[in-house]
DNA sequence: GTCTATACTTCGATAGAC
DNA sequence: GTCTATCGAAGTATAGAC
């Protein structure tokens, strides 16, 4: 797609199981599981492939954050166009796959300059997303944008869920159940009680007293 | 120290030595380059005196762990008794270097159980320190503990440094500035204009306007 | 406490047959 | 596109001399 030269086909199946095998791996793994040899093995495919398919474990990588890049900015998208869509942002990030994954790139991108870049052009489109629509959301719900600036929202709502998730990944939870009532406090404040139509994904979010 | 029996002696020179490399190679390059030949190189001694004091890479962060919490515990008590206790609590999360660390390390938990027990552990005592000094110091200043409870507090005033630090590690700054200003006016509220002695680290708070 | 030497495993990557 | 075969480098860890 890129400027990269690629020996195999975008759509082959092999390199969809071999990103599907690298993706799972290191969510429940670590990124350090992730080798040629591993990889295959989950994918259940020789481990040669992996270098057919991707020139470099680097490479295999970048694919991996691409294609979960594509996937995110459409989820979010979606979310913000939704009805409730502060609450729908606040269930998004707080998707514990997608925290583990998340810490582990942002660990691999400290030391993967590929990834690196790949990952932070990511973010920057993610957090642009959020900047772009939030100013119009945020004064249709009678949120005083002078006291609390769109863009700190955005940050700071994203900032909460990720932290909760980091730390239950660790076995933390102390405040957490204090901070997730307060926010939902906000949230029924600008948004309403919840809908159940609006969450179909919120296996997470407690009952609120 | 614990249970584990352990071959060389605590205050051995190239024990220190051992531990510094390890954990100057996983701030600079990740936790992945934290192997025995490259922390021995980094020391300047031999890779095998690595399995003399660390009977295993295990071992070796486990003690990187333990030997930072200690740290920081202590860091964390002397923020929390000083004149300016949020101000404090807000600069020392806001550490660069120790955001850098800890997001390896949170990697590192995903998948090293040994590590993982060890920061969870610290974690829990770190967030208890707050927890139980917070409730004071916020009564103190006038703080709405109905509205926003001390734990929850807790939780939100390290989570925003935290992204805020991984964020930058990543390259993406989109709204952190917005974040900071706001922040430091919650600090101006609670605890005055800043005052130039309760804050000697502070090179990376940015000027108020 | 530090050295040499070494055993064993796993890694990324390539060449070439089919 | 997938296979067999293979290279050289780097990893963890241990044994034993000094």
């Amino acid at each position: 797609m890129s400027g990269t030269r690629r020996i195999g086909t975008e759509s082959a199946a092999s390199r969809t199981a071999l990103l599907d095998a690298a993706l799972r791996l290191m969510v429940t793994e670590g990124y350090a599981a992730v080798t040629s040899r591993r990889v295959a093995a989950e994918a259940g495919l020789k481990p040669q492939l992996v270098h057919y398919y991707f020139r470099s474990m680097d490479d295999l990588f970048v694919a991996v954050v691409q294609r979960g890049a594509a996937q995110n900015l459409d989820r979010q998208a979606r979310a913000l166009s939704s009805s409730e869509p502060l609450r729908a942002l606040w269930e998004l990030s707080s998707d514990p796959t997608e925290t583990t994954l998340l810490t582990e790139l942002a660990a691999l991108a400290n030391h993967r300059k590929a990834v690196r870049s790949e990952l932070a052009a990511f973010a920057e489109q993610f957090r642009g997303q959020q900047v772009k629509a939030l100013p119009a959301i945020l004064e249709r719900c009678g949120f005083d944008a002078d006291a609390v600036p769109p863009q700190a929202a955005a940050v700071i709502l994203t900032a909460l869920s990720r932290i909760i998730g980091i730390e239950r990944d660790l076995g933390l939870t102390t405040g957490h159940a204090e901070l997730r009532h307060l926010v939902e406090g906000w949230l029924d404040v600008y948004e309403g009680a919840p809908s159940a139509s609006a969450s179909p994904t919120a296996s997470n979010r407690p009952r609120r007293s």
